[in-house]
DNA sequence: CTATAAATGAAAACTCTTTTCTTTTGTAAC
DNA sequence: GTTACAAAAGAAAAGAGTTTTCATTTATAG
């Protein structure tokens, strides 16, 4: 199962959240889009696509969808934050293609292994880890190989 | 071969940066420290070590060093930057205390199988990788069990 | 339809970081 | 050692990015 924009917005619903037309506008950029997306940039297409937001609605929106951890922040963005849907339910991880943002989800990250050993070899007691891949995509190729 | 001081100094000079005494207290917080340290705490060390200096000399000093990969972001850290020194010279990552921020390295991340995996299956020509874990280190794991 | 708790928007506040500008200083050449 | 000067320091201001405040508007349960 995946996410859609009636998914997010049943649970939000559910915990208590109001579906403002602004909260549906964020949602539905959000949702449609395969890339990470800036704070700044999803208020920018909220008003592109003519609908009236202030910024300070957007930062609260994302806020709680990141709370009810609908949304992921990409953490090889530049500086600021940046966020994408969560689109695999299950633990996963993010390839980002430095070109254009686009981001592909991967679910079989084998740290399993590497995981054991270090906790045996220091004795930590890991928790999570952080993994993020970074390189260029095939359209971002194309484009800088003419 | 590990970085000393000494020889941070050393090519620092080599690339014409001056030895002032607020870079040599801002290093030797650095290189004495286990834990990844903010601006802000790196401030306060050099400060308790009374010698006097502006926080805007600590972000230009981090910021050389960080051009000159003489230390280390740490990503799970909070909000704000976090740095360490760079221990191995060679690739490596970050195993991060979130108890008392202690770091321990480790070299052998062995990615390279996921990084083909994943360039084959998605066209992607990966440039490079975030991966850092997080847990709680043996002597916090004490100091939380009594 | 009404009541009300929650959400919005604008402005202000706040945090973190960089820039500006004047004064001070490390370093190389004498 | 002195001297000369480019570089660095420090203080204050400016600049990003994000959150808070507060008066007004609105979604939703009854």
């Amino acid at each position: 199962m995946r996410l859609s924009e009636r998914k997010i917005s049943s649970i939000m619903r559910q915990r208590g959240y109001k579906l403002t037309p602004q909260r549906r506008a964020v949602i539905k950029i959000i949702m449609g889009s395969d890339n990470h997306l800036t704070p700044e940039a999803i208020y920018q297409s909220v008003r592109d696509g003519h609908q009236n937001i202030g910024l300070t609605t957007i930062y609260r929106t994302i806020n709680i969808l990141s709370d009810l951890g609908l949304i992921c922040e990409v953490h090889t963005a530049g500086s600021g934050r940046s966020y994408l849907v969560r689109r695999p339910l299950e633990h996963h991880h993010h390839l980002v293609c430095s070109g254009c943002n686009r981001v592909v989800d991967f679910s079989n990250c084998d740290l399993a292994d590497i995981e054991r050993k270090l906790s045996e070899g220091t004795g930590f007691k890991i928790e999570e880890h952080l993994l993020e891949f970074v390189g260029i995509c095939p359209d971002c190729q194309q484009t800088a190989g003419t």
